[in-house]
DNA sequence: GATGAATGAGTTTTCATTCAT
DNA sequence: CATGAATGAAAACTCATTCAT
């Protein structure tokens, strides 16, 4: 009898292997050689558990992404006010900690761009959709709460994407440094507004 | 007596040339073959104008963004109030009429994602700056005509990453429906707390 | 106690198992992999009965060969003149009912064109001449019973050979509506030539 | 200025140059590598001149149908009696001056029962069509001086399907010898009945 | 006896760049 | 000054066959 293998289980090995080599040449230099060297595979074998190239890429993605968002949940939910919140969903974008998490979402939009492939594309929908509903829980919150003005929830949208506007401006230009400052003006001044004052 | 070939004008001449071929198949299908055949001139000589395919791009992307600039700007300044100014500028992202800009937009952030040129960063870094400084002065002046706050001055960056932000979501996700109402509907309700009530 | 395998017969099973996948994409599109799944039996089993994949396709060959040969031979005997029984015999190759032999029968000289296997070759040769006797026979009988002049024989080889012939013309050219036609036309006008005028 | 090539002429060099290489290996087992070293230019100039392998194998084909064609045409003329003509015609199935032209045309038959590629079945039909009509031709003028009775006119088709069908049993058999005996038996009985008796 | 995971040589095709003319 | 013929490295992907269990 032979040995059956976790196709899923051996999926992620292979897609985890190749994590440093995603990371180190994006996307768009990587090859299906290299990436069956790196995992220790033959050619043929990747094809026995990804449909192409893009399939590849879309487990790396996914199982950072979904990695990603665990941590970041809980780091959410450790963050006092409303503003801090907001800060530190932002902070994804600029602190040293998530570089990693920048390259991938950087590769992540390059792929949107193009190769607009539907599977990716639903799953980059379904990414948008959960950051959103965090922000609008986050806000929503702060209403109940007590701590924000009733139409706050107008900003939810608009804060999510002037975070990300900034990261793209910075992945862009190659200037991370101003983020953290620019994200935490418009942070603060917006707060200014929408926070009840006492 | 020899020609002597304006270098500047027929390196403008090639990269004009393959504008529709650019906004067709995008630059990844763009191929040197194309770009002197459309052009009309031979593959060699590509490379007498042109260090290198990149630097193609370089000159269709920089032609077509000065261009689309100088007409941005007239619109801009017939907007009544500031308002309605900032409306006007971010419309690129969603009118119909800026079809063309969104998809050179699109390719233009989509190079400084895989191909980080250095020529090329110069180049996005300085359009940037060029539109957060029309950004600030359309909020100086409507500080200093009176329409808005003193404290406005701030969301000058965010209300530009914003709009920016808005737009690759859009196109992350394919939906383009929606940026119209959500720029509005942050732009609205910002403006509802920054502008000076009578 | 060992079950022991009749290997014979299941060289059969798996080989009738693939009847289906053979005639859908004939020989070109069968691959192994395909083969044991619809077998419902491992890959590796699929050598324990054959020496390769060449050796499916003929124990395919085989089979199918045999039970047609079986139902065209009482078609035959039911034939009333000698004409009729070799317009009998050559419309298999126009015969509707007839599709998947001709499907077959064009593998069968694929094969024989573009992998001269030995054992095919022997195959083939024993097929032609069992078909070739049919015709001497036909023959034979008709000139026995005083149907057709003495000389007749001499027309065997070459009445079989027209009916091959004109079926790969039609397969080569994608026409399969006139073969009927030109089949009974030679046949007939050469009856006329060879039936004895009473 | 460059220099200009004759793309006509160099896609003619470059299929002769293959003649052997597919005379050996047939067509299966031609690579665009073998192509391209054998005609001693890199694997990328190939695709300058031929879309695809297939295209490759069609000019070879062609050219050396054509050649074919010219240096038969000549010998049917030179033949004296209608019967000498058929047999002649008939000969390019078993003369061992012909044995090229024999692999030729059975690489020929098996690209068209594998690959049904559009221009080739047009080809093939052409080719077809044109050695019909000489047959029918021959037929004609032996009628029309007084040969061979009237309803000769009726074998035509058959007789070419015959020689034909005659030549690919041989191959499918692998037994040239009996070929020639075999067309002779068929063409003098048939002719020693529809020659008109003096 | 039976299996199915693993393989890797081998295939077609593309295209930026060079350089002889 | 201008050309376009020639290149070849590099890519994605296939599948018959093997062999450890």
């Amino acid at each position: 009898m032979a040995i059956i293998v976790d196709k899923v289980q051996k999926r992620k090995d292979i897609a985890l292997a190749c994590k440093e080599l995603f990371f180190q040449n994006g996307i768009n230099d990587l090859t299906v050689s290299q990436v069956a060297k790196t995992a220790g595979v033959g050619k043929g074998t990747i094809y026995d558990y990804f449909k192409n190239k893009e399939d590849i890429v879309f487990e790396i993605v996914n199982i950072l992404m979904v990695e990603h968002n665990e941590s970041k949940h809980e780091k959410l939910n450790s963050a006092s006010s409303t503003r801090e919140k907001i800060k530190t969903f932002s902070s994804i974008f600029y602190d040293e900690k998530d570089i990693e998490l920048r390259q991938l979402y950087k590769e992540f939009i390059s792929i949107s761009l193009t190769n607009p492939d539907k599977e990716m594309m639903e799953f980059q929908t379904a990414c948008t959709n959960t950051y959103f509903e965090w922000f609008q829980t986050i806000i929503d919150e702060g209403i109940a709460n007590g701590e924000l003005i009733e139409s706050s929830q107008k900003f939810a949208r608009g804060m999510f994407a002037m975070a990300e506007g900034i990261f793209i401006s910075s992945v862009v230009t190659h200037t991370i440094d101003d983020v953290k400052k620019e994200i935490h003006q418009f942070t603060d001044a917006l707060f200014d507004l929408i926070e009840v004052k006492q």
